[in-house]
DNA sequence: AACGATATTTAGCCATGCCTAAATTTATTT
DNA sequence: AAATAAATTTAGGCATGGCTAAATATCGTT
């Protein structure tokens, strides 16, 4: 019998399983080999761990859910995994591209005051530096926001970028290349008819005034508050 | 053959090895045991490998040293270490007392970037909160300071504390309860002749004077500045 | 120098968490 | 409904890093 769910690679097998509920997803073994790039036996094995654990509901062959305890330490490691990166980004300055892999070792450590304490530090920001929401330290996980992915937007709308999706470093850098970062205020100049693109006018951190044209899988991934 | 230093236990062991050699007590088995709670069977185990990547250099029933790759290591972890500490303490509120455990979970946290980022964000501090030298950037450990433990000092003398010797938590706690903390002045006002007390005078925070007797024992583990 | 005490190493075992290959269950197709 | 395809589990193995018990080396004493 296992003792304790403080393990690195328990604690990932719970990140995986919420990330891929969020979505609306089926958890099953191949899901959650192919998000931790392990094999599904490996995830066999490890269901049944979390399953002693009471962290996860498991029927063999049916898949696998969180259960609310199983949850509460997913989304606590959300919430040190977006704070240390917006300490990073905002306070050390790292570039939002640089700061995943770090967080990924930061999230593990252990000590609810710590975070908590980092969290007032920085004055309990709503969101990291990737646009997601920072759960509180009573693990509530909200977004009131209503966002919108910008390949919907058309001609003459003005959006101001207030998310990323399914963001990873290299998208991100490709991102900061155009200028593009949180809070950006954008025109929709132009929707080119044959694929999607996006001509739009910005003003830039210098104050001046560009247009840039986005591809149609650049502005899937946007997401933006209109207006 | 193992491939990386980089794994906790690892990391652990060369700590363990550099904190005795820096005391110049003798790396045996028996002492590493002693000092990560483990037995003299697995740390033969461990020196083993150490032996293998070249961290220590190791002589069955001899004993082991450092290389000068595992020294670097060590003192790497040992910045970290201490920057982790100055930052809880000095920046997000804890107690001298209160950050010992989750700085040893920091420093296990790969990247030589955070930490020296971290470093000049809180402009490069020479010591922690124990009053430990800060290694630099380049693992350079150096102290130019004179400390002298207080239970050297005549009656008369005026000293500043400026280090703790051996501190565990329970003893700065109670460090704590007396008043004492980095850079307090004092003056001594009579050393007991029967067992070394101290009578000590300070101005404390509130900047009212006061007088304290130190024990001996305690005023062993201080370390201080005489002007 | 030899004895006993102490320290150290070896041998063999356990748990975690990964792997591959084989067996089994479930799903799909005809 | 039976056969095949796909997903999943089981079985057995490996590496890390602990453990105990037994063997062996070193040290201190006489």
């Amino acid at each position: 019998m296992n003792t304790s769910y403080k393990s690195k690679s328990r604690q990932d097998y719970l990140k995986a399983i919420l990330s891929l509920e969020l979505k609306g997803n089926k958890i099953t073994t191949t899901s959650i080999s192919e998000k931790l790039c392990t094999k599904p036996a490996s995830v066999t094995g490890m269901f049944k761990v979390l399953s002693d654990l009471e962290l996860i509901k498991y029927q063999p062959y049916k898949g696998a859910k969180l259960t609310q305890l199983g949850r509460n330490e997913a989304i606590s490691l959300i919430r040190k995994h977006r704070l240390w990166e917006t300490f990073m980004v905002d306070y050390l300055g790292f570039g939002w591209d640089e700061v995943h892999e770090v967080a990924e070792q930061l999230e593990h450590v252990e000590s609810k005051d710590l975070i908590d304490k980092l969290d007032a530090y920085m004055g309990n920001p709503p969101f990291d530096p990737h646009g997601d929401p920072i759960p509180d330290k009573d693990g509530n996980l909200t977004d009131s926001r209503r966002l919108i992915q910008v390949h919907t937007l058309q001609k003459g709308e003005v959006g101001c970028i207030q998310g990323v999706l399914g963001s990873n470093d290299t998208f991100l850098k490709h991102l900061g290349e155009f200028g593009i970062k949180m809070g950006l205020v954008f025109t929709v100049k132009k929707v080119f008819e044959y694929d999607g693109n996006f001509l739009v006018e910005f003003v830039g951190d210098d104050g001046v005034q560009r247009e840039y044209s986005w591809s149609r899988k650049l502005v899937e991934q946007l997401l933006a508050e209109i207006n």
